[in-house]
Parts: structure tokens; C-alpha cells; sequence
DNA sequence: CTGAGTATTTGACTTAAATCAAACAGTCGA
DNA sequence: TCGACTGTTTGATTTAAGTCAAATACTCAG
């Protein structure tokens, strides 16, 4: 592992280019199940920047659209804003994930997308994507498929805010971020949530409050133990029951 | 008015013709900016079915996927289940509107989808869709557009479900419909909600009890006037400076 | 290492909406 | 036309989560 960082410092930050091919997270990412040929096309046109620091914007409301992000590292949070000024939080995005769906309807970006922490990102042009998908239709697919699961995950989330108590939330929730770092070969027992107690309750439609009261009661209750971030779920099988809107001990 | 019934009635019922070009929906349902002959193409694979009867299925969780559907009259319900049974409605959908966007991430519907009242839809078959598409490279843009709108949508929703007061989501939906309603140059301030007072509800994330407390409160004030599911809205300002979250009038 | 600033936790109290319950109003088939 | 049924309204009461407030625990720059 020391011997793997190294490698990475050693080369010059901006050039740490790794080819589609070699990315362990390309089963996920763009699920391409693309010939040889085609991932070559794809490598092409993705651009690897610098990474982003924590507080930086990958994209902000009102900015042109350009390119869908595929994040390799760290984390980021996409959120709206309204009218009367209130914030919304969108969604939080894992490594092997994509942000910036919301940009093709309008051809400008809706929301604004922020690194929660050091974040690394492949920048693919939507315009070479779209050119490029019309070339391999298994792309094309792809593509289509991206966005609808977008769209599915965002009506999960309707479930969510719609009358289900605060506890089945953050249960929710952390089971959700369990999950998907638990895909790239992480623990899904232990792991340190990139976002903030008020991000959280600002996403589940909760005050901090209230999710500070549900991390306390948890934890009492031995079901997770939660050091601000960093959370370790000692019972899983207790957690996913509380995600079922009466926490009904009769059906279990 | 009865001239036009009748006409319908007396063709075969499975034989309503209309060609896209002639659709009076054809700017809005897939804003198709397409020339002519692509119009064309695109018109030979629509299906045109009989119409549904209040109560029908268009498709239900975990159907296939074949096709998306454009709403030619009247009005589609989805909703989901989830493992403890609790149905949850994730969208109405109205004249010029497409249904279905659920089905391309697994290749089968998410989301079941009912006719709430008399509906003719245009099923057009996706695979033929993305076929046509890699072809007429404005309809692959129009399609990944489609989809976006359908994330931006859904994405407005979070803003409403998360901490606004039911008179804000009550308000919100009102509008919305009035505002869809408008775009067929039907009248914003009348018309009839094809959606049942618990269905609002369960959308909305409140009890019907709430819903209906709110509606006899607009009423009250004299902000709409609702007779069941007939509604006119007579102060559509007033309704607006309900949907910013606290009803504040230092900032109207 | 210190102190300002931010994030989190905890407590006391309030409130908006849920729940429980009952009445009322349309709808539709026999 | 009647009566069952479904959808809607209204009322009384409860409760989960919000609000306000204060203490505590981190973080990070100097």
C-alpha cells in the first residue's frame, strides 16, 4: 500500500493518468460492456484534471453544460437552491459514480456540485459522448441506462421524505452509503461518511438536531457506534429493520 | 362538442390515426425538433392502442420494458411498492407528458403505472426508439433530454418533500397542474384534478386528512374555490406566496 | 500550544401534522 | 329509488420532530 502511494506522488499530480482499461472502478462507473476497441474510443475523450480540494465546485448552478463526471475518489454533493434562498441537498456522489445528469435538459447545469472532501473526477465531454454513443450502440445504451438509474434512485428517495419517521432516514442512509463503498471491496460495517450532521438532515428533510438524536438513541442502543464521522455498524440486520417505516418487531 | 364524440365513436375505436405532424401535442411530448422526414420515421413506429379505462394498467412493477409512452388525454398515476407493502405514488403525468422513463436502468419497469381516468397513450417500442436515434442524431438528444427533465423533476420534488408545510406541497401541486394544464391552452385558474385527494396525499408525504384540512383553509380565505376535484384558483398570487416555504409577507 | 471558530450533542419546550373517530356527500349497481 | 360503498370533510387528541438555547468537542491557524 505505501509502495502504491508512493507511485502515485511521485508522478506529477496533474498527469495521473490511468486508461479506462486499467481503472478498478470500470465495472462500475460507466458500466461499459464495451469491446477492447471501444474502451480505447471512450479513454480518449475522458479528461483527468487535478483533484479537487474540499469546497471547491466541480460545477455550479447556471453553468454551461459540458461534460458528466465520473468520480474515481472522495465524494460530492450536489444541491439547489430556491427562490426564497433555501438549499437543498440533491444527493451525495461515491467513487464510481456519476454527477451532472441534471445538465442535458436544459444544457446548463441545474444544481451545483461541491467536493466534500479531496475528490478526483473523469471529466467526459457530453458532446464526444454523445457523438461516441452514437457510433457503439452498446454506448448508447449505457447511457440511456445512466440516466434512468438516476431517475430511479431519485424516486427511491421519495420514499424516503415521504412519511417515514427521522430513524428510518439516517438508518436509510447509512446503509445506502454502506452499500456502495462496500461495491469497491470496503467494509460495509466501518467506514467515515464524507458528509456533514446538517448536510445529512438537509438531504433527509430532518433538522441536525434531530439527526444528532438519532446517532445518540443508535448508539445507545448498540446498534451503531458513531465517533462524528466515523461510524462502525455493529447490527446490521437491527439497522435494516428500522428502515422499515414502523419499526414492527412482529415482522421481522 | 357532441359533434366531436361522436365522431370518434363512430371509428373503429383501435383506429384513431393522428400522424405526429398533425398531434397538437407534437412541440411538447417529445419536443422533437426534427425536419420533416424525420418526423415521419419517427411516426411509423409510434403504436396507437385503444384507450385505457380509469383503473388500467399501462404496465406494472416488473414488467418487461418495451416501450415509453407519450399521454395523448387524460392522466397516468406511477407508483411503488416497497417491501413492507406501503404503496408510494412517485408522479402524475399529464397530456404531452412521457411515461416509462423508469424501465431503460433494468431493462423492466420499476414503477407500476395507472390510468386515473379515460387516457390514450402513444407507446412508442424503446428499442426502435434507440435505433431511430443512433440514425437522427436531434432525437438522441431529445430522448437524453427527456430523461434529464424527468431527474430535474423529480429532483424539484426533494425541495417540496423536505421540510416545507402542507399548505406549501398542497399549493406547489396545485400550481403545477395549473401551469401543465396551461401549456394545452386549457385554462390555469379551472380545471379538474384527475387525482383523488389521498393520492395528493400519499405524493405530497401527508395524510388525506391534512390535504383536505388545507384545501378547506384555501377555501376559507378565498384563495381557490374547490369543489371536490373541480378547482378555481382565484387568487394566483396569493397560492404562489404559499409554496415559498415560510408563508412570509415581508417578501412578497 | 492556544484560542477562535465550527460542528455536534443534549435539554426544555412548542407546534404542525398524524391519528383516531365520526359525520357527510356523492356514485353506481341492483 | 334505495342502499352500500367510496371519497371527503371536520373535530378532538396525541406525538414526532422542530425550535430555541446552551454546553461540549473538535479543528486549524497563528
Amino acid at each position: 500500500m505505501n509502495q502504491h502511494q508512493q507511485r502515485i506522488c511521485t508522478a506529477p499530480h496533474s498527469k495521473v493518468y490511468t486508461h479506462c482499461n486499467d481503472c478498478r472502478l470500470n465495472s462500475i462507473c460507466l458500466p461499459l460492456s464495451l469491446e477492447f476497441s471501444d474502451i480505447d474510443k471512450l479513454d480518449s475523450i475522458v479528461q483527468r484534471g487535478k483533484p479537487l480540494q474540499k469546497g471547491d465546485n466541480l460545477y455550479r448552478s447556471g453553468d454551461p453544460f459540458k461534460a458528466i463526471y465520473a468520480i474515481r475518489s472522495g465524494a460530492i454533493k450536489t444541491w439547489s437552491s430556491s427562490r426564497d434562498g433555501e438549499e437543498k441537498v440533491t444527493g451525495f456522489y461515491l467513487p464510481g459514480e456519476v454527477v451532472g445528469l441534471d445538465g442535458p435538459a436544459e444544457n446548463i447545469h441545474i444544481n451545483s456540485a461541491i467536493a466534500l472532501q479531496t475528490t478526483s473526477v473523469c471529466a467526459i465531454p457530453f458532446d464526444r459522448l454523445e457523438a461516441l454513443s452514437r457510433q457503439v450502440p452498446g454506448l448508447q445504451r449505457n447511457l440511456l441506462q445512466l440516466l434512468s438509474r438516476e431517475i430511479n434512485s431519485d424516486q427511491k428517495q421519495f420514499n424516503l421524505l415521504g412519511r417515514t419517521s427521522a430513524e428510518a432516514r439516517v438508518a436509510s442512509l447509512l446503509l445506502s452509503v454502506s452499500a456502495r463503498y462496500e461495491r469497491h471491496q470496503l467494509s460495509a460495517q466501518e467506514f467515515t461518511l464524507p458528509m456533514s450532521r446538517s448536510d445529512m438532515a438537509n438531504f433527509l428533510g430532518l433538522t441536525l438536531e434531530t439527526v444528532s438524536r438519532v446517532f445518540s438513541s443508535l448508539q445507545k442502543r448498540n446498534i451503531v457506534s458513531a465517533n462524528r464521522k466515523d461510524i462502525v455498524i455493529t447490527e446490521m440486520l437491527a439497522l435494516r429493520a428500522l428502515t422499515h417505516k414502523n419499526g414492527d418487531e412482529t415482522c421481522r
